[in-house]
DNA sequence: GCGTCGACTTAACATACTTGAAATCGCGTC
DNA sequence: GACGCGATTTCAAGTATGTTAAGTCGACGC
Protein backbone atom coordinates (compact mmCIF):
# COMPACT_ATOMS: atom_id res chain seq x y z
CA UNK A 1 0.00 0.00 0.00
CA UNK A 2 2.78 2.29 1.15
CA UNK A 3 6.42 2.39 -0.21
CA UNK A 4 8.87 1.32 1.48
CA UNK A 5 10.04 4.63 1.45
CA UNK A 6 7.27 6.04 2.93
CA UNK A 7 7.27 3.22 5.86
CA UNK A 8 11.12 4.39 6.87
CA UNK A 9 10.05 7.99 7.44
CA UNK A 10 7.25 7.07 9.17
CA UNK A 11 9.62 5.31 11.49
CA UNK A 12 12.30 7.96 11.84
CA UNK A 13 10.61 9.39 15.16
CA UNK A 14 10.60 5.74 17.03
CA UNK A 15 13.93 4.80 15.87
CA UNK A 16 15.29 7.98 16.71
CA UNK A 17 13.80 7.91 20.02
CA UNK A 18 15.18 4.22 20.97
CA UNK A 19 18.80 5.01 20.01
CA UNK A 20 18.58 7.91 22.15
CA UNK A 21 18.35 5.14 25.11
CA UNK A 22 19.65 2.28 23.59
CA UNK A 23 21.87 1.69 20.49
CA UNK A 24 19.38 -0.21 18.60
CA UNK A 25 21.00 -2.85 16.00
CA UNK A 26 20.32 -3.46 12.24
CA UNK A 27 17.96 -6.16 13.20
CA UNK A 28 16.00 -4.58 15.65
CA UNK A 29 15.26 -1.49 13.24
CA UNK A 30 14.00 -4.14 10.94
CA UNK A 31 11.74 -6.02 13.18
CA UNK A 32 10.46 -2.59 14.38
CA UNK A 33 9.91 -1.05 10.98
CA UNK A 34 8.30 -4.68 9.75
CA UNK A 35 6.23 -4.15 12.73
CA UNK A 36 5.05 -0.91 12.57
CA UNK A 37 4.30 -1.14 9.08
CA UNK A 38 1.85 -4.18 9.96
CA UNK A 39 -0.31 -2.16 12.13
CA UNK A 40 -0.53 1.42 10.72
CA UNK A 41 -3.49 3.43 12.55
CA UNK A 42 -4.72 6.84 12.18
CA UNK A 43 -6.83 8.98 15.16
CA UNK A 44 -8.51 12.25 14.91
CA UNK A 45 -8.16 14.96 17.33
CA UNK A 46 -9.90 14.26 20.15
CA UNK A 47 -10.68 10.71 20.00
CA UNK A 48 -9.67 8.25 22.98
CA UNK A 49 -7.00 5.93 21.39
CA UNK A 50 -7.34 4.06 24.45
CA UNK A 51 -9.86 4.31 27.58
CA UNK A 52 -9.68 3.76 31.06
CA UNK A 53 -11.32 0.41 31.86
CA UNK A 54 -10.64 -1.06 28.57
CA UNK A 55 -8.58 -4.24 28.75
CA UNK A 56 -5.34 -4.14 27.68
CA UNK A 57 -4.82 -5.79 24.79
CA UNK A 58 -1.25 -4.79 22.72
CA UNK A 59 1.18 -1.85 22.25
CA UNK A 60 0.64 1.49 20.72
CA UNK A 61 3.68 3.05 18.90
CA UNK A 62 3.03 7.01 18.24
CA UNK A 63 4.21 8.16 15.09
CA UNK A 64 3.32 11.54 14.26
CA UNK A 65 0.48 13.85 16.36
CA UNK A 66 0.46 14.19 20.56
CA UNK A 67 -1.50 12.90 22.90
CA UNK A 68 -1.86 12.69 26.47
CA UNK A 69 -2.73 10.07 29.31
CA UNK A 70 -5.59 11.42 31.40
CA UNK A 71 -7.25 10.35 34.09
CA UNK A 72 -10.88 11.66 35.33
CA UNK A 73 -12.45 12.27 39.06
CA UNK A 74 -16.29 11.10 39.11
CA UNK A 75 -17.27 14.74 39.33
CA UNK A 76 -15.53 15.78 36.04
CA UNK A 77 -11.64 17.12 37.37
CA UNK A 78 -9.63 15.82 34.90
CA UNK A 79 -5.47 15.57 35.47
CA UNK A 80 -3.40 15.01 32.38
CA UNK A 81 -0.43 12.80 33.76
CA UNK A 82 1.76 12.58 30.58
CA UNK A 83 2.29 13.54 27.19
CA UNK A 84 2.92 11.30 24.48
CA UNK A 85 4.69 12.55 21.72
CA UNK A 86 6.25 10.88 18.39
CA UNK A 87 8.47 8.18 18.91
CA UNK A 88 7.11 7.66 22.34
CA UNK A 89 5.45 4.30 22.75
CA UNK A 90 2.57 3.45 24.71
CA UNK A 91 2.17 0.43 27.60
CA UNK A 92 5.51 -1.13 26.27
CA UNK A 93 4.43 -4.12 29.39
CA UNK A 94 1.68 -2.71 31.13
CA UNK A 95 -0.08 -5.77 28.82
CA UNK A 96 1.27 -7.83 32.03
CA UNK A 97 -1.93 -5.87 34.07
CA UNK A 98 -5.58 -6.86 32.82
CA UNK A 99 -7.08 -3.03 32.58
CA UNK A 100 -6.07 0.17 31.51
CA UNK A 101 -6.05 2.31 34.97
CA UNK A 102 -5.84 5.29 32.41
CA UNK A 103 -6.94 7.29 28.96
CA UNK A 104 -5.07 7.92 26.29
CA UNK A 105 -6.64 10.76 24.31
CA UNK A 106 -5.34 12.70 20.82
CA UNK A 107 -4.90 16.33 21.75
CA UNK A 108 -3.89 16.60 17.39
CA UNK A 109 -4.59 13.92 14.74
CA UNK A 110 -2.35 11.19 15.06
CA UNK A 111 -0.70 8.21 13.72
CA UNK A 112 -0.03 5.22 15.16
CA UNK A 113 1.04 1.27 15.20
CA UNK A 114 -0.63 -0.87 16.76
CA UNK A 115 0.90 -3.86 17.52
CA UNK A 116 -0.98 -6.70 19.28
CA UNK A 117 0.39 -9.21 22.38
CA UNK A 118 2.05 -12.27 20.38
CA UNK A 119 3.49 -9.87 17.65
CA UNK A 120 4.87 -7.91 20.46
CA UNK A 121 6.49 -10.37 22.28
CA UNK A 122 7.84 -11.82 19.30
CA UNK A 123 9.52 -8.60 18.61
CA UNK A 124 11.36 -8.41 22.15
CA UNK A 125 12.25 -12.17 21.52
CA UNK A 126 13.92 -11.08 18.36
CA UNK A 127 16.14 -8.21 19.23
CA UNK A 128 17.77 -7.41 22.74
CA UNK A 129 18.47 -4.15 21.99
CA UNK A 130 14.94 -3.33 21.23
CA UNK A 131 13.51 -5.64 24.00
CA UNK A 132 15.96 -3.21 26.14
CA UNK A 133 14.96 -0.04 24.61
CA UNK A 134 11.48 -0.65 25.40
CA UNK A 135 11.85 -1.67 28.43
CA UNK A 136 14.22 1.55 29.12
CA UNK A 137 11.18 3.61 27.74
CA UNK A 138 8.86 2.40 30.41
CA UNK A 139 11.48 3.42 32.88
CA UNK A 140 12.11 6.18 31.64
CA UNK A 141 8.31 6.93 31.60
CA UNK A 142 8.24 6.07 35.63
CA UNK A 143 11.14 8.83 35.91
CA UNK A 144 8.89 10.97 34.01
CA UNK A 145 5.79 10.38 36.11
CA UNK A 146 8.02 11.30 39.16
CA UNK A 147 9.29 14.53 38.27
CA UNK A 148 5.44 15.14 37.55
CA UNK A 149 4.94 14.49 41.02
CA UNK A 150 7.22 16.62 42.28
CA UNK A 151 6.42 19.14 39.84
CA UNK A 152 3.10 19.53 40.86
CA UNK A 153 3.55 19.08 44.71
CA UNK A 154 6.51 21.24 44.95
CA UNK A 155 7.07 23.97 42.49
CA UNK A 156 4.57 27.34 42.65
CA UNK A 157 2.96 27.53 39.21
CA UNK A 158 5.58 29.75 37.67
CA UNK A 159 8.38 27.28 38.31
CA UNK A 160 5.83 24.42 37.46
CA UNK A 161 4.60 25.48 33.62
CA UNK A 162 8.27 26.73 32.81
CA UNK A 163 9.45 23.06 34.01
CA UNK A 164 6.68 21.23 31.79
CA UNK A 165 8.17 23.10 28.86
CA UNK A 166 11.72 22.61 29.27
CA UNK A 167 10.84 18.81 29.61
CA UNK A 168 8.71 19.14 26.60
CA UNK A 169 11.54 20.60 24.58
CA UNK A 170 13.60 18.30 25.74
CA UNK A 171 11.71 15.09 24.70
CA UNK A 172 11.04 16.47 21.03
CA UNK A 173 14.85 17.22 20.62
CA UNK A 174 16.33 13.87 19.96
CA UNK A 175 13.46 12.68 17.76
CA UNK A 176 14.04 16.18 15.51
CA UNK A 177 11.13 18.53 16.11
CA UNK A 178 13.04 20.86 17.30
CA UNK A 179 13.91 23.93 15.14
CA UNK A 180 15.80 26.54 16.22
CA UNK A 181 14.46 26.28 19.88
CA UNK A 182 11.06 26.57 17.99
CA UNK A 183 8.26 23.58 18.26
CA UNK A 184 4.93 23.20 17.02
CA UNK A 185 2.79 23.45 20.58
CA UNK A 186 -0.77 22.18 20.46
CA UNK A 187 -1.60 21.70 23.83
CA UNK A 188 -4.50 24.40 24.24
CA UNK A 189 -4.11 25.91 28.05
CA UNK A 190 -6.91 24.42 29.54
CA UNK A 191 -4.56 21.11 28.76
CA UNK A 192 -1.90 22.83 30.06
CA UNK A 193 -3.65 23.41 32.94
CA UNK A 194 -5.14 19.93 33.24
CA UNK A 195 -1.59 18.94 33.16
CA UNK A 196 -0.24 21.38 35.87
CA UNK A 197 -3.17 21.02 38.57
CA UNK A 198 -3.59 24.58 37.69
CA UNK A 199 -6.90 26.14 36.77
CA UNK A 200 -6.71 27.68 32.90
CA UNK A 201 -6.98 31.25 34.29
CA UNK A 202 -4.13 31.01 36.50
CA UNK A 203 -2.15 29.03 33.36
CA UNK A 204 -3.06 32.09 31.58
CA UNK A 205 -1.76 34.61 33.78
CA UNK A 206 1.32 32.79 34.35
CA UNK A 207 1.92 32.35 30.57
CA UNK A 208 1.84 35.82 30.17
CA UNK A 209 5.11 36.20 33.05
CA UNK A 210 6.67 33.99 30.90
CA UNK A 211 6.19 35.79 27.81
CA UNK A 212 6.89 39.74 29.75
CA UNK A 213 10.05 38.07 31.13
CA UNK A 214 10.89 37.27 27.47
CA UNK A 215 11.33 33.75 28.05
CA UNK A 216 8.74 32.43 25.31
CA UNK A 217 6.89 33.53 22.37
CA UNK A 218 3.78 31.19 22.46
CA UNK A 219 1.48 32.00 19.31
CA UNK A 220 -0.22 30.39 16.84
CA UNK A 221 0.60 26.97 17.84
CA UNK A 222 4.10 27.57 18.08
CA UNK A 223 6.37 28.22 20.78
CA UNK A 224 9.68 29.13 20.50
CA UNK A 225 12.19 29.39 23.84
CA UNK A 226 13.55 32.47 23.60
CA UNK A 227 15.91 32.11 26.75
CA UNK A 228 16.29 28.54 27.34
CA UNK A 229 19.37 28.95 30.59
CA UNK A 230 17.17 31.16 32.32
CA UNK A 231 13.81 29.14 31.66
CA UNK A 232 15.54 26.15 32.72
CA UNK A 233 16.80 28.40 35.69
CA UNK A 234 13.78 29.69 36.50
CA UNK A 235 12.19 25.90 36.72
CA UNK A 236 15.00 24.45 38.43
CA UNK A 237 14.84 21.95 35.64
CA UNK A 238 17.11 19.21 35.36
CA UNK A 239 17.34 16.70 32.24
CA UNK A 240 19.20 13.96 34.31
CA UNK A 241 16.00 12.44 35.14
CA UNK A 242 14.70 11.75 31.06
CA UNK A 243 18.22 9.42 31.30
CA UNK A 244 18.52 10.38 27.35
CA UNK A 245 22.13 10.14 25.90
CA UNK A 246 22.85 13.56 24.94
CA UNK A 247 23.78 13.67 20.96
CA UNK A 248 28.17 13.83 20.53
CA UNK B 1 23.33 -18.76 60.39
CA UNK B 2 19.48 -18.22 60.58
CA UNK B 3 16.80 -21.43 61.00
CA UNK B 4 15.05 -21.90 57.46
CA UNK B 5 12.03 -21.30 59.47
CA UNK B 6 12.85 -17.58 60.46
CA UNK B 7 14.15 -17.14 56.74
CA UNK B 8 10.39 -17.98 55.55
CA UNK B 9 9.04 -16.01 57.94
CA UNK B 10 10.93 -13.11 56.83
CA UNK B 11 10.27 -13.66 52.99
CA UNK B 12 6.28 -13.90 53.85
CA UNK B 13 5.45 -10.51 52.74
CA UNK B 14 7.34 -10.69 49.83
CA UNK B 15 5.49 -13.99 48.81
CA UNK B 16 2.31 -12.81 49.72
CA UNK B 17 2.65 -9.26 47.94
CA UNK B 18 3.81 -11.02 44.42
CA UNK B 19 1.31 -13.52 45.04
CA UNK B 20 -1.49 -11.02 45.09
CA UNK B 21 0.14 -9.95 41.57
CA UNK B 22 0.43 -13.09 39.89
CA UNK B 23 0.41 -16.82 41.55
CA UNK B 24 4.15 -17.57 42.20
CA UNK B 25 5.04 -21.18 41.40
CA UNK B 26 6.91 -23.28 44.55
CA UNK B 27 10.19 -23.11 42.55
CA UNK B 28 9.90 -19.24 42.03
CA UNK B 29 8.89 -19.16 45.63
CA UNK B 30 12.20 -21.57 46.61
CA UNK B 31 14.66 -19.54 44.37
CA UNK B 32 13.23 -15.73 45.93
CA UNK B 33 13.60 -17.59 49.54
CA UNK B 34 16.95 -18.06 48.08
CA UNK B 35 17.95 -14.57 47.15
CA UNK B 36 16.49 -12.71 49.89
CA UNK B 37 18.57 -15.13 52.72
CA UNK B 38 21.97 -14.27 50.36
CA UNK B 39 21.51 -10.77 50.30
CA UNK B 40 19.95 -9.74 53.80
CA UNK B 41 20.72 -6.24 54.93
CA UNK B 42 19.86 -3.67 57.56
CA UNK B 43 19.45 0.39 57.65
CA UNK B 44 18.41 2.60 60.42
CA UNK B 45 15.67 4.78 59.90
CA UNK B 46 16.61 8.03 58.58
CA UNK B 47 19.04 6.65 56.48
CA UNK B 48 19.18 6.62 52.64
CA UNK B 49 19.67 3.10 51.36
CA UNK B 50 19.80 4.33 48.07
CA UNK B 51 20.73 7.96 46.96
CA UNK B 52 19.59 10.17 43.95
CA UNK B 53 22.79 10.25 41.47
CA UNK B 54 23.95 6.79 42.59
CA UNK B 55 24.98 4.05 39.64
CA UNK B 56 22.31 1.29 39.94
CA UNK B 57 23.88 -1.85 40.99
CA UNK B 58 20.97 -4.18 42.08
CA UNK B 59 17.65 -4.40 43.30
CA UNK B 60 16.24 -4.11 46.87
CA UNK B 61 13.41 -6.25 48.51
CA UNK B 62 11.72 -4.64 51.35
CA UNK B 63 11.50 -7.12 54.38
CA UNK B 64 10.51 -5.16 56.82
CA UNK B 65 9.87 -1.50 57.92
CA UNK B 66 8.60 1.58 55.97
CA UNK B 67 10.67 3.62 53.15
CA UNK B 68 10.01 6.41 50.64
CA UNK B 69 11.00 7.31 47.25
CA UNK B 70 11.63 10.92 47.18
CA UNK B 71 13.33 13.75 45.43
CA UNK B 72 14.88 17.31 46.77
CA UNK B 73 14.86 20.56 44.39
CA UNK B 74 18.18 22.66 44.61
CA UNK B 75 16.32 25.23 47.70
CA UNK B 76 15.10 22.43 50.00
CA UNK B 77 11.99 21.58 49.12
CA UNK B 78 11.39 17.77 48.76
CA UNK B 79 8.45 15.74 47.59
CA UNK B 80 7.95 12.59 48.61
CA UNK B 81 6.66 10.51 45.35
CA UNK B 82 6.19 7.08 46.95
CA UNK B 83 5.58 4.85 49.75
CA UNK B 84 7.62 1.75 49.92
CA UNK B 85 5.92 -0.84 52.11
CA UNK B 86 6.99 -4.15 53.45
CA UNK B 87 6.75 -6.49 50.45
CA UNK B 88 7.77 -4.09 48.01
CA UNK B 89 11.14 -4.22 45.94
CA UNK B 90 12.52 -0.80 44.17
CA UNK B 91 13.66 -1.30 41.12
CA UNK B 92 13.20 -4.12 39.95
CA UNK B 93 13.86 -2.87 36.17
CA UNK B 94 15.35 0.08 36.69
CA UNK B 95 18.73 -1.21 36.94
CA UNK B 96 18.01 -0.86 33.04
CA UNK B 97 18.99 2.86 33.62
CA UNK B 98 22.84 3.56 34.84
CA UNK B 99 21.93 6.42 37.80
CA UNK B 100 19.26 7.13 40.37
CA UNK B 101 17.10 9.62 39.29
CA UNK B 102 15.39 9.54 43.43
CA UNK B 103 16.63 8.73 46.79
CA UNK B 104 14.95 6.15 49.09
CA UNK B 105 14.90 6.76 52.44
CA UNK B 106 14.06 4.26 56.02
CA UNK B 107 11.31 5.81 57.77
CA UNK B 108 11.79 3.47 60.26
CA UNK B 109 14.19 0.23 61.02
CA UNK B 110 14.42 -1.23 58.03
CA UNK B 111 15.22 -5.09 56.84
CA UNK B 112 15.98 -5.42 53.06
CA UNK B 113 17.43 -7.96 50.77
CA UNK B 114 20.11 -6.59 48.27
CA UNK B 115 20.19 -8.53 44.97
CA UNK B 116 23.35 -7.76 42.96
CA UNK B 117 22.26 -7.14 39.01
CA UNK B 118 23.95 -10.76 37.84
CA UNK B 119 21.95 -13.06 40.48
CA UNK B 120 18.54 -10.79 39.79
CA UNK B 121 19.04 -11.71 36.43
CA UNK B 122 19.65 -15.26 37.25
CA UNK B 123 16.44 -15.41 39.22
CA UNK B 124 14.19 -13.64 36.31
CA UNK B 125 15.24 -16.25 34.40
CA UNK B 126 14.75 -18.77 36.94
CA UNK B 127 10.82 -18.66 36.84
CA UNK B 128 8.48 -17.39 35.42
CA UNK B 129 5.51 -16.60 37.56
CA UNK B 130 8.25 -14.98 39.43
CA UNK B 131 9.78 -12.93 36.83
CA UNK B 132 5.94 -11.83 35.75
CA UNK B 133 5.06 -11.02 39.21
CA UNK B 134 8.10 -8.57 39.55
CA UNK B 135 7.29 -6.55 36.37
CA UNK B 136 3.98 -6.38 37.52
CA UNK B 137 4.48 -4.88 40.37
CA UNK B 138 6.93 -2.02 38.94
CA UNK B 139 3.76 -1.35 36.43
CA UNK B 140 1.89 -1.17 39.46
CA UNK B 141 4.11 0.98 41.04
CA UNK B 142 3.94 3.15 37.51
CA UNK B 143 0.04 3.15 37.84
CA UNK B 144 0.74 4.32 41.44
CA UNK B 145 2.64 7.06 40.50
CA UNK B 146 0.13 8.12 38.38
CA UNK B 147 -2.49 8.26 40.83
CA UNK B 148 -0.55 10.26 42.86
CA UNK B 149 0.02 13.05 40.03
CA UNK B 150 -3.82 13.41 40.21
CA UNK B 151 -4.31 13.38 43.64
CA UNK B 152 -1.76 16.10 44.27
CA UNK B 153 -3.02 18.05 40.84
CA UNK B 154 -6.64 18.05 41.02
CA UNK B 155 -7.86 16.83 44.94
CA UNK B 156 -8.67 19.53 47.77
CA UNK B 157 -6.30 18.85 51.30
CA UNK B 158 -9.35 16.79 52.75
CA UNK B 159 -9.50 14.30 49.90
CA UNK B 160 -5.75 14.25 49.27
CA UNK B 161 -5.09 12.96 52.80
CA UNK B 162 -8.22 10.48 52.95
CA UNK B 163 -7.07 9.18 49.66
CA UNK B 164 -3.41 8.69 50.58
CA UNK B 165 -4.56 6.86 54.12
CA UNK B 166 -6.91 4.70 51.72
CA UNK B 167 -3.98 3.54 48.97
CA UNK B 168 -1.58 2.88 52.02
CA UNK B 169 -4.50 0.54 53.48
CA UNK B 170 -5.25 -1.08 50.30
CA UNK B 171 -1.76 -1.46 50.14
CA UNK B 172 -0.56 -3.14 53.74
CA UNK B 173 -4.35 -5.47 53.36
CA UNK B 174 -2.55 -8.50 51.44
CA UNK B 175 0.94 -8.55 52.91
CA UNK B 176 -1.48 -8.98 56.35
CA UNK B 177 -0.48 -5.41 58.53
CA UNK B 178 -4.35 -4.35 58.83
CA UNK B 179 -5.65 -5.99 62.17
CA UNK B 180 -9.01 -4.82 62.70
CA UNK B 181 -8.49 -1.87 60.09
CA UNK B 182 -5.85 -0.70 62.53
CA UNK B 183 -1.97 -0.53 61.45
CA UNK B 184 1.26 0.79 62.34
CA UNK B 185 1.53 4.14 60.51
CA UNK B 186 5.51 5.02 61.55
CA UNK B 187 4.93 8.50 58.98
CA UNK B 188 5.17 11.97 60.78
CA UNK B 189 2.66 14.57 59.74
CA UNK B 190 5.76 16.02 57.65
CA UNK B 191 6.53 13.04 55.89
CA UNK B 192 2.66 13.14 54.99
CA UNK B 193 2.97 16.82 54.20
CA UNK B 194 6.05 16.17 51.80
CA UNK B 195 3.98 13.25 49.83
CA UNK B 196 1.05 15.39 49.83
CA UNK B 197 2.40 18.95 48.41
CA UNK B 198 0.59 20.60 51.30
CA UNK B 199 2.68 22.17 54.11
CA UNK B 200 2.68 20.75 57.73
CA UNK B 201 0.39 22.87 59.57
CA UNK B 202 -2.62 22.60 56.70
CA UNK B 203 -2.26 18.44 57.05
CA UNK B 204 -2.30 18.81 61.01
CA UNK B 205 -5.61 20.96 60.18
CA UNK B 206 -6.45 18.30 57.65
CA UNK B 207 -6.25 15.31 60.44
CA UNK B 208 -8.35 17.18 62.71
CA UNK B 209 -11.00 17.06 60.44
CA UNK B 210 -10.63 13.90 59.30
CA UNK B 211 -10.74 12.68 63.22
CA UNK B 212 -13.41 15.31 63.33
CA UNK B 213 -15.83 13.78 60.90
CA UNK B 214 -15.00 10.32 62.76
CA UNK B 215 -13.63 8.44 60.37
CA UNK B 216 -10.13 7.78 61.79
CA UNK B 217 -8.27 7.70 64.71
CA UNK B 218 -4.51 8.33 65.00
CA UNK B 219 -2.40 8.69 67.90
CA UNK B 220 0.67 6.76 69.12
CA UNK B 221 1.74 5.77 65.21
CA UNK B 222 -0.90 4.16 65.15
CA UNK B 223 -3.97 4.37 62.16
CA UNK B 224 -7.28 2.96 62.92
CA UNK B 225 -10.14 3.76 59.85
CA UNK B 226 -13.23 3.91 61.77
CA UNK B 227 -15.02 3.88 58.77
CA UNK B 228 -13.56 3.17 55.69
CA UNK B 229 -16.94 3.43 53.10
CA UNK B 230 -17.24 7.10 54.04
CA UNK B 231 -13.68 7.49 54.20
CA UNK B 232 -12.98 6.59 50.52
CA UNK B 233 -16.07 8.53 49.29
CA UNK B 234 -14.21 11.67 51.08
CA UNK B 235 -11.13 10.85 49.10
CA UNK B 236 -13.04 9.69 45.44
CA UNK B 237 -10.43 6.39 46.01
CA UNK B 238 -11.19 3.46 43.94
CA UNK B 239 -8.84 0.46 44.11
CA UNK B 240 -8.67 -0.14 40.80
CA UNK B 241 -5.08 1.34 40.24
CA UNK B 242 -3.82 -1.21 42.32
CA UNK B 243 -4.60 -3.69 40.32
CA UNK B 244 -4.58 -6.46 43.05
CA UNK B 245 -6.10 -9.34 43.30
CA UNK B 246 -8.92 -9.40 45.73
CA UNK B 247 -8.48 -12.46 48.08
CA UNK B 248 -11.78 -14.65 47.74
C1' DG C 1 -21.62 38.68 5.77
C1' DC C 2 -23.55 37.07 9.97
C1' DG C 3 -23.70 33.82 13.77
C1' DT C 4 -21.58 30.36 16.33
C1' DC C 5 -18.01 28.22 18.78
C1' DG C 6 -13.69 27.29 20.95
C1' DA C 7 -9.58 29.33 22.63
C1' DC C 8 -7.65 33.11 24.84
C1' DT C 9 -7.64 37.23 27.81
C1' DT C 10 -8.67 40.33 31.61
C1' DA C 11 -10.97 41.90 35.87
C1' DA C 12 -12.88 41.59 40.56
C1' DC C 13 -13.58 38.83 44.22
C1' DA C 14 -13.32 34.65 47.20
C1' DT C 15 -10.61 31.22 49.58
C1' DA C 16 -7.64 27.33 50.32
C1' DC C 17 -3.45 27.00 51.64
C1' DT C 18 1.18 28.95 53.22
C1' DT C 19 4.21 31.29 56.32
C1' DG C 20 6.03 32.45 60.67
C1' DA C 21 5.90 32.04 65.29
C1' DA C 22 5.01 30.22 69.66
C1' DA C 23 2.95 26.85 73.06
C1' DT C 24 2.56 22.11 74.35
C1' DC C 25 3.65 17.36 74.66
C1' DG C 26 6.29 13.26 74.99
C1' DC C 27 10.75 11.03 75.21
C1' DG C 28 15.39 9.95 75.67
C1' DT C 29 19.83 11.79 77.71
C1' DC C 30 22.94 13.47 80.93
C1' DG D 1 14.78 15.46 87.64
C1' DA D 2 16.18 19.15 84.35
C1' DC D 3 17.24 19.67 79.82
C1' DG D 4 16.97 19.38 74.78
C1' DC D 5 14.70 17.97 70.76
C1' DG D 6 11.43 16.41 67.44
C1' DA D 7 6.57 16.03 66.64
C1' DT D 8 2.23 18.04 67.16
C1' DT D 9 -0.93 21.75 67.80
C1' DT D 10 -2.86 26.41 67.50
C1' DC D 11 -3.04 31.34 66.09
C1' DA D 12 -2.77 35.28 63.15
C1' DA D 13 -1.63 37.30 58.88
C1' DG D 14 -0.33 36.98 54.01
C1' DT D 15 -0.63 35.26 49.34
C1' DA D 16 -0.94 32.17 45.58
C1' DT D 17 -4.36 30.35 43.22
C1' DG D 18 -9.42 29.44 42.22
C1' DT D 19 -13.97 31.12 40.67
C1' DT D 20 -17.19 33.71 38.15
C1' DA D 21 -18.01 36.47 34.61
C1' DA D 22 -17.60 38.99 30.66
C1' DG D 23 -15.16 40.41 26.46
C1' DT D 24 -12.12 39.59 22.44
C1' DC D 25 -10.34 37.19 18.61
C1' DG D 26 -10.13 34.06 14.75
C1' DA D 27 -12.02 30.07 12.23
C1' DC D 28 -15.62 27.93 10.20
C1' DG D 29 -20.39 27.12 8.40
C1' DC D 30 -24.45 28.71 6.07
Amino acid sequence: MHPPMLEGNLAQPVIRRLNALRQLSDRGIALLQQAIQDGLQRARAGEDIVSEGDPVDGVRIILSGWLCRYKTLEDGRRQIVNFVLPGDSCDACVYLLSVMDHSIGALTPVTYAEIERAAFEKLLAGDRSLAEALWCETMVNSAIQREWTVNIGRRIALERIAHLLCELHERLLPVGMIEDGSCLFPITQMDLADATGLSVVHVNRTLQELRGAGLIVLRDRTLTITDLKVLQGTALFSADYLHTKRRG
